[in-house]
DNA sequence: ATGGTAGCTGGGCTA
């Protein structure tokens, strides 16, 4: 089975990218990140035309999270848009049951700057989440926890780590928040197989930074421990950032054996 | 410290 992650910045814009990219790479469940769809303009019947279901938690404009699951994996169940603790009006949450797993997507929130009130929010947002996470994991064992973390893990996952410094989306206090989700016992899936750094997921429009590889890695596949030996492989997926107007990200991948 | 680009929207926010 394999399993994907993709911050699409808008689906109105990438729907025909995301099912060029379902056909090639076919993958079995798609979270999705910044939709920006309300619910009713989410493109349902193209995706089931395509072979897939969907749940999906969106807004106008900003955010907007989706779960893409095969036809043949069955219907979802108990889906999940808001937690306790955080009264949001944001839709950066989704989690639901899909083919004896549990599929937790989530968009972090990005924080724009250390200090700023942002930065305070995705703080206080994280410690919610990690709350919600690790009950999560009580209910369900088969967990699985993806999407855009808007959180470099360490300074293999960042291309210039000196530059970047202790700036947003490196800092320690987001690495900490990210390490007390992981300490619950999730599994960053790509270090499972890959050690070494320089392998990025994300990209800013601005300065030519993919063509200079000046990119993060913040796309993640957290897998809880029972999933953990069931891991065969995990890899990013450069294509579609080479596609005329690209989303800044790029789809992160991994396959399990189930 | 700023600005560079993209999406949504119709000026400014978010990233």
């Amino acid at each position: 089975m394999k399993i994907a992650s993709w911050n699409v910045n808008s689906l109105k814009v990438r729907l025909p990218q995301l099912l060029q990219w379902l056909a090639d790479a076919k993958p079995d469940i798609v979270a999705l990140q910044e939709t920006k769809l309300e619910d009713a303009k989410f493109p349902a019947a193209e995706l089931a035309a395509a072979g897939y279901r969907t749940v999906f938690s969106g807004q106008k404009t900003y955010n907007g999270v989706a779960i893409l699951a095969r036809e043949t994996l069955g219907d979802f169940a108990d889906t999940v848009t808001d937690i306790r603790g955080l009264d949001d009006p944001q839709r950066r949450i989704l989690a639901a049951s899909v083919g004896g797993l549990r599929i937790v997507d989530l968009y972090v929130v990005n924080g724009k700057a250390v200090g700023d009130e942002k930065y305070a929010y995705k703080l206080h947002w994280l410690e919610r989440v990690r709350e919600f996470l690790a009950g999560e994991i009580e209910r369900h064992p088969r967990l699985v926890v993806l999407g855009d973390f808007n959180i470099a893990p360490d300074d293999r996952d960042v291309h210039d780590p000196v530059a970047w410094g202790e700036d947003i989306l490196c800092s320690p206090s987001e690495r900490a928040a990210l390490k007390a989700i992981t300490e619950l016992g999730l599994h960053d899936s790509f270090r499972l197989f890959q050690p070494e750094g320089g392998h990025f997921s994300w990209w800013d429009y601005r300065q030519a930074a993919f063509r200079r590889n000046m990119g993060l890695r913040i796309d993640l596949i957290l897998l809880g421990e029972a999933l953990k030996p069931a891991a065969i492989g995990a890899s990013i997926d450069r294509e579609p950032r080479r596609w005329e107007r690209p989303s800044d990200h790029t789809p992160v991948m991994l396959e399990l054996d189930t």
